[in-house]
DNA sequence: ATAGATGCAAATATTTTGCCGCCAG
DNA sequence: CTGGCGGCAAAATATTTGCATCTAT
């Protein structure tokens, strides 16, 4: 690793600290959208979310909260979030498939960094990429409102490995 | 549009002008990889695409080609060009559905653009994404191999349309 | 000649829809 | 109360796999 990085980088497991509690409630109330006993719990799988999950482990986090929930449920509930711009729709790189993951995020966009060997991933942020938007904006003549980037290779730990079982 | 824009634009219709001709056959002999009749029409449609297409219309395409060719030798071709990296697979925003989409390119990575009214995608280039990736590389220590943006926003065609409607 | 491809059909996986009874506001 | 919501079952899509046969090298 760098000893001065230029990006704030964040390691391994997803950590949430950039979700108050409760936004997506309050982002979805104020709009005023009908907060379901079904809804709630999804919404706090995705703000407690340690990592980007796909549209099954996000329903089994639910059931374990609430048995009830039903996966049409969780497809619609995704859908709205989505539709608001409330949460993201990932498919980071295809590396394990074609699942689509999803992710709650605060109000910075953030690159995500996948290991191609290992499949870990991480997220960073940059202010390299925020001008890289704006000049896109401006040479684009476009509004951004989504900007999604993944970037896949073989990490550091993985090269080590594979240099150490040669 | 910007009068001095820094970056390379291609606008519109994608015009396959970076792929010399029987790139990919070259690619894949060149690494030993058997070329049978099916292969070499997928090939050939993925080269000569004018846009990004999703498995079914390379099927289709295909099958203008030669009509014997089945849904599943396009996957499994596709699956193969992924393989060696010689074609990237998109989501462009899951803009419409949960589709996705092949494109072959050449050396250099661009960002896709797409208008989430109209739906219009186009390709652009930009030196500061080539820094961008150096400085992700760098600051996460992980060797570069596959490198996808997708920005969605309205464009201002469709921004004019909307104010002219109003 | 033969390893590796294709085709077919069926299995999986994933996401969407119609319809009806139910509940949040 | 009542219009939007969730559940159920089924449909629609999308992708993968086993196996027998064929073919590029």
């Amino acid at each position: 690793m760098s000893a001065t990085p230029s990006h704030r980088v964040s390691t391994g497991e997803r950590i949430n600290d950039h979700e108050p509690a409760g936004r997506l409630q309050h982002e979805l109330s104020s709009r005023g959208i009908r907060l379901t006993r079904q809804r709630r719990v999804v919404l706090q799988v995705m703000e407690s979310a340690a990592r980007h999950m796909d549209a099954g482990e996000i329903l089994d986090r639910a059931q374990k909260i609430d048995a009830d929930i039903t996966r049409v449920t969780v497809y619609r509930t995704l859908d709205l979030l989505k539709g608001f711009g409330l949460i993201d729709e990932l498919d980071l790189l295809h590396l394990r498939g074609h699942r689509h993951y999803y992710e709650s995020h605060g109000p910075r966009d953030h690159i995500h960094v996948a290991c191609i060997r290992c499949g870990r991933v991480r997220e960073i942020e940059s202010e390299l990429y925020e001008d890289l938007k704006k000049q896109i904006s401006k040479d684009c003549d476009i509004e951004i409102s989504i900007a999604r980037t993944e970037i896949g290779g073989v990490c550091g730990d993985c090269k080590a490995k594979a240099v150490s079982s040669d």
